[in-house]
DNA sequence: TGTAAATAAGTGCAGTTGCATTTAATTTCA
DNA sequence: TGAAATTAAATGCAACTGCACTTATTTACA
């Protein structure tokens, strides 16, 4: 059976694209905030650093991993290190590097973070796809983040 | 027909969705930077003001299409008008508002950055879809857009 | 009508990000 | 080996953002 497929402007789903995945996120970081959570970066990194353990990450592999730029990693885990959520230790194979883990405190804020967290993906995102909507997103997903 | 689904799990799901549309965000953004162009937002709001013409837009309601916090519109305009993009104008109705308009120089800007965009937008983001997959991708943003 | 509430927009300040550069250590290879 | 290139991470500074607040004006309604 061949669906017919109406002409789309490709440019029209960019935007809208760009748009939706813009508000979802800020909906999603407006409920963290409001329940007194830190920023869903803060969260990423924390889980990042948990399955890591215990052998920790180097700081260059966590932002490869989340995408940001090396100064705002080192800031980032600034702000960890500050909050008590993370560790650096000095590298004992490469003397230019850190090794970083998550704390004990770290590892608590994930826990709190987490349901209400999963509650605000499931009411901006999750709960408003349908399996197959949600399987397909998956598979176009895949397709955007091949290489150029 | 019935299409069997996979189980999905909904939060991998929506990790890779945000991945996803900030990495391709950043790709066009750094194309367009690359090629000596102001940020993504500048276009946004000129391509509005272009389409508004000519009686121009007041300023929340350029916030409320683009989602802009009132604060940041305030000092998008700022940069765009000191840019000699665009220009406000007190609002006859309305003592408290300005009305905002693109300038000539404003609707060089547009065209000068569409060719680039458009590229962009193709290179990370439509080639990589086929016609189906855009479709199917309109619709489920669009289910995602519905209020909560 | 006149006062209170609401709305449009601007702004000082603190926090964050981007860019360029710096510091320190490691790797490369003549 | 040892000087040059590369890499890991930090940082000063400027630009941008969020927040709270201000100013000016309009709307609501007692």
């Amino acid at each position: 059976m061949e669906q017919q497929v109406a002409e789309i402007d490709i440019t029209d789903v960019w935007a809208r694209f760009m748009r939706v995945s813009q508000a979802v996120l800020a909906a999603v970081e407006a409920d963290l905030k409001a329940a007194g959570f830190p920023p869903l970066a803060w969260y990423d990194a924390l889980l990042e650093l948990r399955r890591a353990a215990p052998e920790g990450l180097r700081q260059y592999e966590l932002q490869e991993h989340m995408l940001l730029a090396q100064y705002n990693m080192s800031r980032l885990i600034d702000r960890l290190v500050h909050a008590g959520f993370a560790r650096r230790q000095r590298c004992p194979e490469d003397g230019r590097g850190q090794v970083v883990h998550v704390t004990e405190k770290g590892r608590a804020a994930i826990d709190a973070m987490w349901s209400a967290y999963r509650a605000a993906i499931t009411a901006h995102f999750g709960g408003k796809l349908g399996p197959a909507e949600q399987a397909a997103l998956g598979g176009i997903l895949d397709k955007l983040r091949s290489p150029d």
